[in-house]
DNA sequence: CAATTACGACACGGTACGTTGCGTTATTCC
DNA sequence: GGAATAACGCAACGTACCGTGTCGTAATTG
């Protein structure tokens, strides 16, 4: 039984200090000292053994609740952010997208295992349209790539930073976007200009 | 000489027949009738060689002038779904993606052949600023991701099909964004249901 | 204690990698 | 036309990883 956890974590030390690209089943094999046929019997290849390393090593952030949708927007992107910022993240991810477009079965992983968290947002979504700040026929799926897109965009096409500014403006028109006008601003007493 | 175009034709053919996964050196030295040597010596690698056929099978589509920001847009990104249609297209995508974030070399070839053009949407937005459609302050940088990234969610990451409808409403919400104010609308006449 | 289960060790054939040395054509340039 | 130069083909090399199979041993369980 403790064989999994070793592969687990031999599989995830080998992501963060050498990149998707050095794991390979005899690698972490050679690593956790696991033989290679326990690490198949287990996970059943190379895509089943990265999609369970990276769903074990991923944290459902929490839905915050400000009391407007550009607040809870606020959070839960930068939230997003911090977890976007390790490049590891990122050649993970676009690696579970190279597998998800070559077969059904490491598809059917990719949408179980989702890097990016949907749940958050939906409920700010919910809320907010509770609260009579969206209209009740928001198309939640569509404001979903309206949210997460532009970001997704930035940081792992353009694997460029963000500046404090940058974001506010990217909240600012993505609320503007659901709803039409511009949301609440970032309160403006403690100066904190939140990163970068 | 010939030899160049012939790996290219190869290295597209078994692309599109057999996917990315199937394009290897070896597999494209067969199939093209040229050496394995010949291909190292033209492209270098693998990554040279399927950037090099992306690059040589992409047409850079034309930016039209519909005299509105929401006109034009609505004809880059019509174009734009047609390209990302292809289940190839978005396959080739993501491989490209994750070469890019494993070593500079990869990644420069990855910016320099870019897949979705920016240059029809920087103009349409650049004529749009010209009219006063929208402020001389804006992002252009920022303006890209907020209309790719949303599109690039749905089609690359959802993989789902986008209707009519909800292709009128994001480029709604996107020009809202945008000016925040509601865009062109399509003309009302020609019941064009463009898409699906 | 016996039976099942989990695991380790080793080896196999197969594929692709990237590189090398050496012939064999084409081009090009007087 | 003939020589020099470049472009190409061929065969083989060592390395790495794949996926599978077999067998022996350790741990667990009833």
């Amino acid at each position: 039984m403790a064989a999994r956890a070793k592969v687990l974590r031999a599989t995830a030390e080998i992501l963060i200090q050498e990149g998707i690209g050095a794991v390979s089943i005899e690698a972490v094999a050679r690593r956790s000292g696991v033989a290679k046929t326990t690490i198949y019997r287990h996970f059943g290849g190379l895509d089943g053994l990265v999609f369970a390393a990276a769903a074990a090593s991923v944290s459902e952030p929490d839905g915050p609740d400000t009391g407007s949708l550009a607040g809870d927007l606020r959070e839960i992107q930068r939230q997003y952010l911090d977890i976007a910022s390790s490049s590891i993240n990122r050649e993970v991810f676009a690696w579970m997208l190279t597998r998800a477009m070559s077969g059904p079965e490491a598809a059917a992983m990719f949408r179980k295992e989702r890097v990016q968290p949907r749940g958050p947002t939906v409920v700010a979504l919910q809320r907010a349209i509770a609260r009579g700040e969206l209209p009740p026929t928001t198309n939640i799926e569509l404001a979903m790539h309206v949210i997460q897109g532009p970001l997704i965009s930035k940081r792992i096409i353009d694997d460029s930073e963000l500046t404090s500014d940058e974001f506010e403006a990217l909240l600012q028109m993505t609320v503007h976007a659901l709803t039409g006008n511009v949301g609440a601003p970032r309160e403006p007493s403690r100066g904190r200009r939140s990163r970068n």
